[in-house]
RNA sequence: GGGGUUGUAGCUCAACUGGACAGAGCGACGGUUUCCUAAACCGUAGGUUCCGGGUUCGAUUCCCGGCAGCCCCA
């Protein structure tokens, strides 16, 4: 940023021979101080050996000459504080260079870069419920936030769809389901046959379990019958899943279960071997490491089954070989955090340089407890969606929105209420917080971006759609502080691409609606004279597309009337 | 027992990675509509940032020691 360079430049006048690349401007945390505030004369004054309001004092000095024009005010404050006020010309140059960048001035640092994003990841033959929305919503908030950046992003669903349950599954399709269910076959029957199947596989006698087991291997080899029944079920879960996806606005570039990662893993595990890290323990094949809080990690178990550290490892060795990433971000719930740990420490030692990254996110609770089916506290997926579908609509159809309408506030609504938390939250899951319509809330930037759209069209139609000479309104305080706020949007994507956040770019979201709703709410538009008319629309134009964007970016869209 | 994680207003959460007087939403109370969408805006009340030390110009943030919740491993 143009203001961080002449800072820059200030400093290494006064100090030459210093690295003062970590010099920037902060936005003022109180307007008072002035626009933006600069805190390193402070965090340099040891290096400096000098005394940080002299370093400010000296800085503030040059800034008055090398800023002209640019700076308004230069002041030194408290301990050494630098406090700018920037100039309303200067602040409608960058919003004229922000608005003329293509992507709303987001850095495409990305460019040549591949990374793949492993996120949502349910369990096939099973519903989706609300305990999948975080790493689902999350996860593909990341996606598109990434992607923006200009990387090229192969978005993964690593289905659990291998394991013990389909040898419960087929038994039970074979002699618990009717004729036809078994022909019009969904996930509900699927889940409702496992359910049963499994409570018949715990009685005493430990017939079905045998029966089940017996199912299970003849699947493992390759029995044609039980991999076409296999085969179906995945199918069937896959296109139940698409159609979440598809009311959420989720697309994934592979399915690409457990399974698919099957005949790699004896290969794996050799390897393991040969280098020395597997060793046996107990009749199974462990490694352990240097680091004790590591623990040990089964790779292969003592009935020769695999677990997931090695189905994690033979999928990364395939991402790797086929899509040489720059780094592969895996989006999953808290309680894997040792399990990433351990995993990414074998990756590493097994000459793995991608980039490894964990995206831990706090599980989701229903008053109090962890979502299961024992529980009885399963809210399906599809109930709440149709739930939030129906809440908004009743409000929607009172102003003659559609049924459309109704989803892309219903459906923003829920994510909103899931992005707008750090993912490390643990959050407890509540009809009243999941559908919240008001306050820090999806629909209310939904609400904020359609009043944008509402006043440019009757700009547009009394003949005054703003531009003018081009220039931004940025002089009075409120128009002042949304503009500011607006050139933060960049920062704001990449802030939240490097933490993994969405929530800090929907921070930033609701805070610049914020205060553009206070602008709106004093500043009249269209009733004034055309330099200000214009200067005004143009600011508000700007600010409607950076909105847009950002909502985007979370997944959530944007109807231009509400 | 070991490890991870969280603890901020009545409730739900922020606080740009160490900055100035800790901010929002909901809820409560009061106000704003012959005016560009009131799903909005403005105001009032509400805080020992779990507790105790330490580091420093400065700590919600970093370090040490406790306490509590949740989770993982054995």
């Amino acid at each position: 940023m143009q203001i961080d360079e002449i800072l820059v430049s200030a400093f290494e006048k006064n100090f030459p021979g210093n690295d003062f690349s970590a010099v920037r401007a902060l936005p003022a945390t109180d307007p008072r101080f002035g626009d933006y505030q600069c805190n390193d004369a402070l965090k340099l004054a040891k290096a400096l050996r000098a005394n940080p309001r002299e370093i400010a004092a000296r800085v503030a000095e040059t800034l008055k000459e090398t800023g002209a024009g640019v700076f308004d005010k230069v002041e030194v404050a408290g301990p050494g504080f630098l406090n700018l006020v920037v100039s309303p010309a200067s602040i409608s140059s960058s919003l004229a260079a922000l608005a003329s960048s293509p992507d709303c001035g987001i850095p495409q640092s990305g460019r040549g870069k591949r990374i793949v994003i492993d996120y949502s990841s349910p369990n096939a033959a099973k519903q989706m419920h609300i305990g999948h929305i975080r790493s689902t919503v999350i996860g593909n908030a990341i996606d598109r936030i990434f992607r923006a950046l200009g990387y090229d992003v192969i978005a993964d669903n690593h289905l659990g769809d291998w394991g013990t349950q389909f040898g419960i599954l087929i038994k039970g399709y074979r002699e618990l389901l009717t004729d036809g269910e078994r022909e019009n076959l969904t996930v509900a029957n699927l889940e409702k046959c496992y359910v049963l199947s499994a409570a018949k596989a715990k009685e005493e006698d430990g017939v079905w379990k045998d029966a089940c087991r017996k199912e299970l291997v003849k699947l493992q080899q390759g029995d044609a019958e039980n991999l076409a029944l296999w085969r179906r079920f995945i199918d069937i879960s896959i296109s139940e899943f698409e159609r979440m996806y598809s009311m959420l606005g989720i697309h994934f570039d592979t399915y690409r279960g457990e399974s698919y990662y099957n005949d790699m893993m004896p290969g794996v595990v050799e390897k393991l071997v040969k280098a020395g890290r597997a060793v046996e323990s107990e009749g199974a094949l462990v490694v352990k490491f240097d680091d004790e809080r590591l623990g040990v990690a089964i790779v292969r178990k003592s009935d020769g089954g695999y677990n997931y550290t090695t189905s994690d490892l033979a999928c990364v060795e395939s991402r790797v070989a086929e899509y040489s990433p720059e780094r592969i971000i895996y989006v999953t719930d808290d309680r894997q955090q040792l399990h990433f740990r351990q995993f990414f420490a074998i990756a590493e030692e097994m000459g793995v340089k991608t980039k490894l990254v964990h995206v831990p996110f706090g599980l989701m609770s229903f008053q109090g407890k962890a979502i299961s089916t024992r529980e009885g506290n399963l809210i399906r997926l599809d109930d709440l969606l149709s739930e939030a579908k129906r809440r908004s609509y009743d409000i929607v159809k009172e102003r003659g929105g559609d049924e459309k309408l109704a989803e892309a506030i219903g459906f923003g609504a829920v994510k909103y209420a899931d992005l707008s938390h750090d993912p490390a939250t643990a959050i407890d899951f509540s009809w009243e917080k999941a559908l919240a319509l008001d306050g820090n809330s999806g629909p209310y930037l939904q609400y904020a971006y359609a009043r944008v759209c509402s006043l440019l069209k009757k700009a547009e139609e009394a003949g005054a759609a703003g531009v003018g000479d081009g220039s931004f309104a940025a002089s009075t305080p409120a128009e002042k502080r949304l503009a500011l706020a607006i050139l933060e949007f960049p920062q704001a994507v990449v802030r939240a691409a490097e933490a993994y956040k969405p929530s800090i770019l929907a921070d930033w979201l609701f805070q610049t609606a914020q205060l553009y709703s206070a602008f709106y709410q004093t500043s009249p538009i269209l009733k004034e004279e055309s330099d200000t008319r214009a200067k005004r629309l143009n600011l508000c134009r700007l600010f409607g597309e950076v909105l847009r964007k950002g909502l985007s970016l979370l997944g959530i869209e944007t109807p231009e009337r509400i």
